[in-house]
DNA sequence: TTGAAAGCGCTAACAC
DNA sequence: GTGTTAGCGCTTTCAA
């Protein structure tokens, strides 16, 4: 931007309401030069005279470009939407940084609209439809929906009428394309690393059994185990409920088992804590004695637990900046590569295992 | 919205592109009849049979309204921007939040634009300029600032432009309003807790003493002990790195003291866990033995403390919700309360004291 | 190379 | 009560 470089008259930037004509007449070219030249237009040979005489007069009098009446013009917003339950219930927060990057990088703006965990799903879609519409009267170009965690959504019937991406969640009704995590190969590399330490009996404390995060993980727990000739012993997968005291629970029973494990996956960070608790509780150390793995990342958990805990991250971030290149390949007629992308979660050592 | 109730043909659905004018021909009435009837004018007696009638062409053709066109005719956007880094470093989340419920409700749309908190008050302020002038591309009515953390920043010239509220954070050069929270308020509130459980002698984790929340919760907690006919050994303020590991060596240095203290203020809630630590170590109960308290209210630490720790919240939400209606306020002409408004950080009962 | 002219979808006087 | 008329600030053919 040129605007960036050289600051205008400071009498100039009181001064709104300067438009397109006021700079060609200033310039002394016809608007349409002084389009060209802002919005960089290619074989269109605009002498590079007019173009800096152009560039000077858009300093000097503070010019800024009106994006809606571009956008009317052009019949083109550069805005895609993402309506979601995140700034609601604050955990997968990557997902909007992800996503307003990748769209600061493409020169895009990001809409954000708020949505309501509690409706996503249920019949009651009254925030979604409302931003959906909101966001489509804002004329978006493309929508992004996504969810604290990874689930199943019903999305209202209108955002059919611009490309749509899902984050961290899938079309129930199986149409739009998703970017969810890949649990298994999560679940898959978290049991591995628990392998590599040496550890063969191995406890899972275990998420409600029927949601995707659970499903995979387990999965991929069972491959990992699977390829080093091992199996899961059923007595030591326990479910709980997805907090600390669920997971304090879970791990007392595992723990007090006649012949326990060395090692503990825990589906979950917040759950992680819990098995903390019944572990020191019974004199044992971590590592030592016991390895914890979580899932999750959730840092102000993770990262502040003691020892601090060796867990599998989810790729919130990734997950946002890919949903709006996806939503650059959909809006530019490109094919995407498939209706359900798979982003790995990455290992993130620290000292519990 | 009419829209919401029922659903336009299928068929309308799909044909997009659907304008003002076709809503009136449908209707066999001008343009002008359906702009007041959409736009809810008052006294522009339009028959309830016409009206009706519209209502029903905005259906059947399934009829948006182009908010761009609309913002470009009337000269007004109903949009706020707020620039923050809140998204890059996802602390003060909740700030987003009030601000967003609250633009919803007055029916305006918060463009939400990434800042760097590195650059905040440095001499590099790319980012924050840019961002500045992206929403001023715009044409926000509005701008807000947020931070994550309580201090002084400096605003981009141009954001003069329209009007501007801080949030949680305050213009350096003292000419902006600004919503903070009451810190000494909320140090008075901590200490007159810990007073009100019999405690006489409280041990004080301070952070680093110069920025505007140590300064502030350091002198509420003076006030409160002063109105109680006590004061402060400075033996027992200790500050350390606002981290777990800063406040538990900050906690031994204080429960080492030959005449240690029955009750810690810890001025964060990271800090207070490393207190946990400290104070577990040497075999001390929590709140038998010795009473914590904390601020900040990080839920994921406070909440999953064991016990769970007893803390004073920052008003994120709520500072939030004032910053817009702060911002209707000085775009509807009205004068504000003051330069700085300070928000109640309120006391959040659990269990550590 | 540049300019004229039409029009994007809507609002808002003002006249009918 | 309703229609006419000008724009809002910009893009984009099409001619010059």
């Amino acid at each position: 931007m040129a605007k960036s470089t050289a600051s205008p008259s400071a009498a100039a930037v009181r001064q709104r309401g300067v438009t397109m004509s006021d700079v060609a007449k200033h310039a002394g070219v016809s608007r349409t030069a002084v389009s060209f030249v802002l919005s960089n237009r290619e074989n269109t040979s605009i002498s590079e005279e007019t173009r800096a005489r152009i560039i000077e007069a858009v300093q000097v009098l503070g010019y800024r470009p009106n994006a809606g009446a571009r956008a009317l013009a052009s019949r083109r917003s550069d805005w895609y939407g993402i309506v979601t339950e995140i700034v609601t219930a604050p955990f997968a927060v990557d997902v909007i940084k992800g996503a307003q990057d990748q769209a600061w990088l493409d020169r895009r703006f990001l809409l954000i609209a708020p949505s309501d965990q509690a409706d996503a799903v249920g019949p009651n879609q009254g925030l979604e439809d409302a931003a959906t519409e909101k966001l489509l009267e804002q004329r978006v170009e493309g929508l992004l929906y996504a969810a604290t965690f990874h689930r199943g959504v019903h999305v209202p019937a209108s955002a059919q009428e611009v490309p749509t991406v899902l984050i961290n969640c899938f079309d129930a009704d199986g149409k739009l394309p998703s970017i969810v995590p890949d649990e298994r190969a999560g679940g898959r590399v978290a049991v591995e690393r628990l392998l590599r330490s040496g550890h063969r009996r191995i406890g899972v404390i275990n998420l409600d059994p029927d949601i995707p995060a659970a499903v995979g993980r387990l999965e991929g727990a069972r491959d990992a185990l699977t390829s080093a000739g091992l199996e899961l012993d059923p007595d030591l997968v326990v479910a709980g409920y997805a907090t600390a005291d669920g997971g304090y629970e879970a791990a007392c029973q595992i723990l007090d088992h006649p012949d326990p494990p060395t090692a503990l996956f825990c589906l979950n960070d917040r759950m992680a804590t819990g098995a903390y608790d019944a572990i020191k509780e019974r004199g044992l150390r971590i590592p030592d004695d016991i390895a914890v793995i979580g899932f999750d990342n959730q840092e102000l958990i993770a990262a502040y637990l003691r020892p601090k805990l060796t867990t599998v991250a989810l790729p919130f971030q990734k997950m946002g900046a890919l949903g709006v290149q996806t939503l650059n390949a959909l809006t530019a007629g490109q094919p995407i590569l498939a209706d359900q992308q798979l982003v790995d979660c990455p290992l993130l050592e620290r000292s519990s295992v």
